[in-house]
DNA sequence: ACCTGAACACCGTTCAAGT
DNA sequence: ACCTGAACACCGTTCAAGT
């Protein structure tokens, strides 16, 4: 019933390699593992260290400065020479935000259940991102199935399909996480109520809405004002996980 | 123990409505309506129109094609003619996103407890994003604020407080579950696997991973190559109401 | 075979000069 | 008082010309 495990099937037509394919789209990432490396001359210039300036650029001025001139000038190449390593800006964050996500790796402490050992994951994740807003800021999705991306789904995985949910749960469930936490970083990214300046702004705001139209708001203005991504994150973080449990629960030891 | 309810305190300072607050941030949304509508002369071109054209341009030409040159060919006039209504083009973007997000309003189903009415209102959120690609990669966060974004936060505060969470916990889990939502849109924006190439591709790539060091990924590539983000959206919906419920069962009555 | 300088076609934003 | 043309300081990307 089962395929066997490392062949892909000999019918498959391989992904088309040429230029066309998205950066961050499955195709794109296959393909860019079968290019040979090309070590024909001893490069002066090579990707990793463009990943590297790449990184620097990003933590010390932020992602507005990561441009391809910023990058030739701190390598002291020509921006030219970028090309050569990289087809595209788009490759460039693609590639550098899948390498910016490589902590998931620190291991959570044992004695937890799944359920402690995810959220323990989930709050190291996300104060990863707040440490590095830059590479936060440029998460969109195509980092996905990158190296590092892969790795932390294997985690995951493991993580919810040894608690009971069969493979496809245990997928989606694990990528909800991953988006919740991802957003809940991105979606505050400099502007959170944790910022007494910000929450004193947002209770005059609530105070000074219609109070007909927007009753609750008004009444808990105070309060409101001082819900942030912290708040935010934690209730998510628990909700989501209660309800895979009880999602497990349910489905006992069912197969899908 | 409740302050008056409309009035702002009067030993409030007011938000410094200077040009330098950030787009978003609370204190510029206060300022934004605290200006007095100058209509010195009748004025050919208004913020609204701008807004408009913006919006058709997002949608038929996609984001990267919202740019001000654009805009103003579109409304037959020049750049610097936008620079009269919007100070930036931050700020445009911010006041658009709020703009695109009046839809919440339409009403779920009657009969349906508060857990089936926020998954309907979520899932008809989700669907407005679908339609407008372009309008949910401009989502950063900054129109939280906004007057939709607020009509929105009402009704979901109006749900769970309703269902039994105190105003802090329904802020916060009305939170997580936008940021949910607009998440699962953003990160799968032209790259899900329920495109059929993007998934056979996935399974030859999980396919070919290696197999010691990704064991489950390798193991049941066929089946996580089609998991895809409506089962992404629909688990963690799933889950995170799930949660809620149970986190209002623990409550009971409490204040917080 | 490799790298470069210089350009191309764009950006957002500003401001002196017009009416 | 309002609007404009034209510029400024940037972008990402390409390519003929060098070595």
């Amino acid at each position: 019933m089962r395929e066997p495990m490392t062949t892909a099937g000999a019918g498959d037509p391989p992904p088309e390699s040429g230029p066309g394919t998205r950066p961050g789209s499955a195709a794109w990432w296959l393909a860019r593992e079968q290019e040979p490396a090309r070590p024909r001359r001893r490069r002066s210039l090579t990707l990793e260290a463009i990943l590297d300036a790449s990184m620097t650029l990003l933590d010390t001025r932020g992602a507005a400065a990561l441009t391809m001139r910023n990058l030739a000038e701190a390598l002291g190449c020509t921006q030219a020479s970028l090309y050569r390593h990289v087809r595209n800006r788009d490759e460039l964050v693609t590639l550098l935000v899948d390498r910016a996500l490589g902590v998931a790796s620190a291991a959570p402490p044992e004695g937890t259940d799944w359920a402690g050992k995810a959220a323990w994951s989930a709050r190291l994740f996300r104060a990863h991102l707040l440490r590095h807003p830059g590479v936060a800021s440029l998460l969109r999705g195509t980092e996905r199935l990158g190296p590092n991306s892969l790795a932390g789904m294997e985690y995951a995985l493991g993580l919810f399909v040894g608690a009971g949910l069969s493979p496809r749960l245990a997928a989606a469930a694990a990528s909800s996480l991953a988006t919740f936490v991802i957003g809940s970083v991105r979606f505050n990214l400099g502007l959170d109520a944790s910022d007494s300046e910000e929450s004193r702004h947002r209770r005059l705001l609530y105070r000074s809405r219609d109070a007909t139209a927007l009753p609750l708001l008004v009444r808990h203005a105070d309060v409101l004002a001082e819900v942030g991504s912290d708040d935010e994150f934690e209730v998510g973080l628990t909700a989501l996980l209660t309800g895979f449990r009880v999602l497990i629960e349910q489905e006992g030891g069912a197969r899908d």
